[in-house]
Parts: structure tokens; sequence; C-alpha cells
DNA sequence: AATTTCTTTGGGAGCGCTCTCATAAGCCAT
DNA sequence: ATGGCTTATGAGAGCGCTCCCAAAGAAATT
């Protein structure tokens, strides 16, 4: 508790600075009386080691950060982030780390941070999210000195480690879903046009579409930025063009169109048929329950720190690249026959849903 | 970029290593010639200080911690918290400070992170979410030698420096509206009942019922936990019993309760009218739109931050205290004429709505 | 019994900064 | 010029750890 250091320990316990440092950092090199007599004492007087001071001698200072640009400023409006955040938080832990969080709100946050990140000392790797084309945060990062994953498939993907979901397929597996359910008019609500997450999903529709011999109507595409209220009006402006279906690329936008297309007097899927993307918790909630493709993002953010870490420890060479798999998760809004599975993104963090890397 | 240190730019400046810190500090004691000779060769080299070096001789890490415990851990299914971790990174920023965010997912991880909460070196303060009356981690932490702030009113008050809103007014002025509306069965849906959150809302529930000489009927009180799903199940249970209004504690649980209603196929709020706590951004898109009791969620933590940070520099002695106020937004649910205003939640990020502090 | 090998411990040199104090220089008034 | 004052710079002692290396025993080998 109070301003004890190593040295005052090793005097309590009549031994060298370098044996409690063994002891503190359970090396194994220490007399089992020895370590007893140590551990005890550390214990009685409460004493904990400096954190600064250890990170200066051992050039490690168990922290990682994760950094989101401003670009993905919808941030804590869609509920993705916050599971990403509960995930990788989740991790830390499990790896006695220390999680730091950059939120970046504008240019002036932009330039302020930037140093904070690169500054040796600080962080021994962060997480970065992908942001839009024109990023300048991301490209000032990218040659970072320290390790770094990126959120996302990158724009500028050599040499950039990165981890992603399979967005493309995933995409592709949920249109062809709706073209096979008999859906003429098959429109989609992108996220924002600038990202890769959206360019991705959008070339899994085109493909849908491509291989069952569609024609692409360019009018059923309306853009979005994966918020509620663009859904809403992306939705608006389709309405009048009367798609009988609906992509959404994420079940927020979903959620705002359907709420256009009811205040419209409009039946979900009768009218319009809906399929989103995320599988966030609400999507099996809503009244309608969505049909969406589910995406593992709390273990998206597992995966992302295990393989920060390790690229930590074992160098990032040759550059990391990890995908993972989604699933569509069929329920009531896209009509026809409706296969009933629980959610479980809020679960994950209970029980022993994840076993903890031993 | 590389590994320059202090003394390096010193060398290359031909100047003393004092001179340089100096420089890097913005200390007003050097030449304005000398100023500019380093201050050009720390641009050319891309120097930037060791952190942990920085931390070590100074005893200041920039650093701030946030704290959730678990037993608040409804933590990302609430938008409140992301709201709220928002407001916190954005006065972060502002005041060019870190911000580590410790979530606690179980018992394991609270033992592993409360020493290093307590350890020194590590955070220059932190900020913690005010759980349950049974909380462990908030016992053990409360008596921190590192400034701390928590957030909400604590159970144990004495001494202890807390930020909160006045939630028992809060609370008090948005039953009392249901009672002047009208209504004659009003019921409640509680949060997490050992949190002070809760206590007080109950409170104020209690004191405006008093006022209007009510007696309260105690089966119109159903327990939640702050979680969509408990106020829909808590609605379920309350809906035989015909209650014509309910205060839910939280917005999430307002929502949760209406889908409940709205599946008996009864009306809002005509058969029952509502008035939530939080005004989240949802609570003005829904279908009927939410009466509820705006608190400013962001601002909070901005404050918090800033609160922190006034302890960090100036002392904790006096015992810090702060309450915000809140304000009862008239909407829909609660029947009578609705007044209409915006929520603001999500726009407080952005434009000049909030100014900086000089 | 002598030699080699391991295990346990201590000593000391950093890690890269900050900060106090001493010194040197510049400036003004007398 | 001379003393007193302010301002600019440098030297050096830490901050509290880690980690390499050497030393001293203990144990194992010959």
């Amino acid at each position: 508790m109070n301003d004890l250091k190593l040295e005052d320990i090793a005097k309590l316990a009549g031994v060298s600075r370098s044996t409690v440092s063994r002891v503190v950092n359970a090396s194994p090199n220490v007399g089992a009386a020895t370590r007893k007599r140590v551990e005890k004492i550390i214990q009685n007087t409460g004493y904990h080691p400096n954190a600064a001071a250890r990170s200066l001698a051992s050039q490690r200072t168990n922290m990682i950060g994760l950094v989101i640009p401003r670009t993905t400023s919808a941030f804590f409006t869609d509920p993705y982030f916050p599971h990403l955040t509960q995930g990788v938080a989740f991790a830390c832990n499990n790896h006695h780390m220390t999680l730091s969080l950059f939120l970046v709100g504008n240019q002036e946050d932009e330039n302020e941070i930037t140093p904070r990140l690169l500054r040796r000392g600080m962080l021994d790797g962060f997480l970065l999210q992908s942001g839009n084309s024109d990023d300048m945060l991301f490209k000032r990062l990218i040659s970072s000195q320290v390790p770094l994953l990126v959120l996302g498939r990158p724009f500028e993907e050599k040499s950039v480690n990165y981890i992603d979901v399979d967005n493309i397929s995933a995409a592709k597996s949920a249109v062809s879903h709706l073209i096979k359910l008999g859906y003429q008019r098959i429109g989609m609500i992108t996220g924002a046009i600038r990202s890769t997450t959206s360019i991705d999903r959008e070339t899994g529709f085109r493909q849908a579409m491509a291989e069952a011999g569609r024609e692409i109507d360019p009018t059923l595409i309306a853009e979005g930025d994966f918020s509620e209220s663009s859904g809403y009006l992306a939705m608006k402006k389709l309405l009048p063009l009367r798609p009988d279906a609906i992509f959404a690329q994420s079940d927020v936008m979903a959620i705002g169109a359907m709420r256009a297309v009811q205040e419209a007097g409009l039946q979900i899927p009768g009218d319009v048929a809906f399929v989103g993307f995320d599988d966030l918790p609400i999507a099996s909630t809503l009244p309608i329950k969505l049909t969406t493709v589910h995406q593992p993002i709390t273990h998206f953010g597992i995966k992302a720190v295990d393989l920060l870490i390790d690229m930590i420890e074992k160098g990032t060479k040759p550059a990391k690249r990890m995908i993972l798999d989604t699933e569509l998760i069929i329920r009531d809004t896209c009509g026809g026959k409706s296969v009933n599975r629980p959610t479980d993104q809020g679960a994950e963090m209970e029980g022993s849903a994840l076993k903890k890397p031993a």
C-alpha cells in the first residue's frame, strides 16, 4: 500500500534485491525456504512493484491499445464496438495485460494521440480498427515500429497484419438465400462506402446475383453508413422503387430500414423481406426476428488480442493474417420457413463457453 | 521512429540533456534560438520520449483507469456504458491523458486486476463504477492510495469521492408526471435492487407517491436488472395486475417491457403508459417515442474525468462530491400531450457542442 | 579426494528520463 | 565599472526496477 520498494523488501528479508525480484517474477532459481520467506514479507507489507520502473527496465509495459479512428465514429452508436471491446478486454485479462482505449474524436485528438501510440515505453502493441480509405491516422500509424494488428481488411494490404471475417462469402450467402427464396427485386443498403467492410459485402452481393444470373438494378442500392438513421433514410429512398427484399449491411441499419417500412404501413417479410449482418443480440428479440449473418464479434476481439500478443512475443514476420467464419442465421424477416437459433453473443463472456488458454 | 534517446538529441543539438528535456516539456526557460534548433532536430529525427522512463522519473503516468466491476456486468448490453465510456475517452483526449479500461469479467479477473490498480507507477487515478452492495472489488479498492472517483453514489459514502446524478428527484419528477396525468395503477420496474442507483430511483418513486397521497401497491413493483430481457420478464409478471402506467428505471428495460405489452396486444400509452430513464438516442426513434428522464451520460463521463484530474493535481481532501441534474423529456409513451425534443446524447461528441477547456 | 556441474545468491550496471542545484551569462541601475 | 538581478544552460543524482555476470556452496561425477 505504502511506498515500499524492492530494496526495502530485500532488507526485511535479509536477501538481495535480485532475489526479491526473482520471487516477484516467479523465476525458478530461488531456494524454497527463501522464496517462502520473501513471499510472506511481500504479503504482509502489501508490496506492489512499481509499474513504470519495471517497464523501463524490462522494455515491456504489458499494455496494449485499441484504437478507433474517427472515420469510424459511428463508434458507440453501433453495438458492434462495445461487443468487440468486451472481447478485447476479456482477452487482455486472460493475458494479464492492460487495455488502453483510444477513441479518436476529431482532428485534434488525432494529432495528439498519434505520438502517444508511436512512443516507446507506452504500449507493447496495438489493435487498429480499419477505417475509410482516406484515413490519415491509419497511414501514419501503419509504419509504426510497435507491433500493430489491423481489425478488418485494410486498404493497403501489403505486409500489414490484419484479422477480418470473410465478408464476401458471408454477404454472398445472405443474398443467395434471398434469391433462393424467390425474391425478384433485391435491394441493398450499404455501409460507409469507403470502408473495406462495405466494399467486401457489396462484392458478395454482386457475386451472388451474378451466380444466379440476375441483373443488378443500381437504383436498388442505397448508401448508408452503418447507423440506424442511415438505414431508415436509405429505405425511405428505396421504398418507392418497390423492392421485395433488402440486404442491409448491418443489423442496426436493417432495424432502421424496417422502421421505415413499418411507418409506410407495409408488412415484413410479406411486402419487404430483410437480411441483416452482425447478429447482434437484439436481432433475436425484435418483434419480427431478424434473419442475419452471424459474425463472432466478441470472439473476433479475443482472437485479435491473441494474435497481437503472439506478434509481440514472436515477431511480426511474416505478416499475419486471420480470417474468421460467419454463419447465416435464418429467422423471420426473410420469409420462408423460420429456423430458430438463439444468439450467443452476450453469453460468450459467461461460464465455460470460452475456455481460457492454459 | 528509431531508438533515439534524449541524450542523442542533446548531442545532435549541441546542448545538454536538460535543455532538450525543457524543450520537450515546454518549459519557459529556454532561449528562443536554442528551442528552435532543438525542435527542428526532434522534428527531423522523429524522436519521441520514452513513456516508461518519463513516468518513472516524474512519478506521473498520464493515464487514468475506468473500472467496471463484474456486478455491473450488464456492461455492454446497456448502451449506457458505451456512452459513458465515450465521454470519459473524450475528456481524456482533452487532458492529454490515456484511458485504460478494466472490464472485470469474473472472480479471477478481479484478483488479477486489483493489484494492477493498486500498483504505483501505473495509473495516476481511476474511475470506479459503483456496483452492488456486496461488491468485494469495491471494498478492496476504496482504500486505494491512488486517487479514486466513484461513478454513482457508493454504499459507504464516508470520505469517498463520488459523482452522481440526482436519481431521487429525477425519479420523483417522472412519477409525479404520471400521477398528474391521472394514472391510477402506477407500477415500477426496478434496476438491480442492490445498486444505489436503483434504490435512489425507488426512493424517488415513493416520494412522489407519498406527496400525492397515494398508496403504493407492492405487487406493482417488479424487479429487473437494467437489461432488456429483465424488463420484458418483469412486465409479463405485471401485466395480469393491470397497471395503467409503468415507471421503468432504465430505457432499455422500458423497451423490453413495451415489447411484452405489445405482444399481449395492448396499446401504448392507451392501455399502459411508460416513462423510462436515461434518454438514450433510441428513445426518440422508437415507433412510439419514449417519455424518459434525460441524464447527461456522456457529459457525466467528461465531468468525472475533469474532477478526477483535479483530484490528482490538487489532492483529494476534502472528499469531492458532484451531483448532476436531469430533465424529464415528455414524448409519446406517457400519454397526455406530447412535446418533442430531439435527444442530443449522440451529438455531444460532434462539433462545438462541447467546448474544450482552455 | 579432486574435479566438474548445478543451483542459489549477490553485486552492479543500466533502462531513459526529470529535477534540483550550481554556474554562466546577460541586463539594468547606480 | 561594479554589484545585484534575472534568465539560460549544464552536471549529477536519482526514479525502482531487470538482468547479466560472478561467486559461493551443494551435489554429482570421476
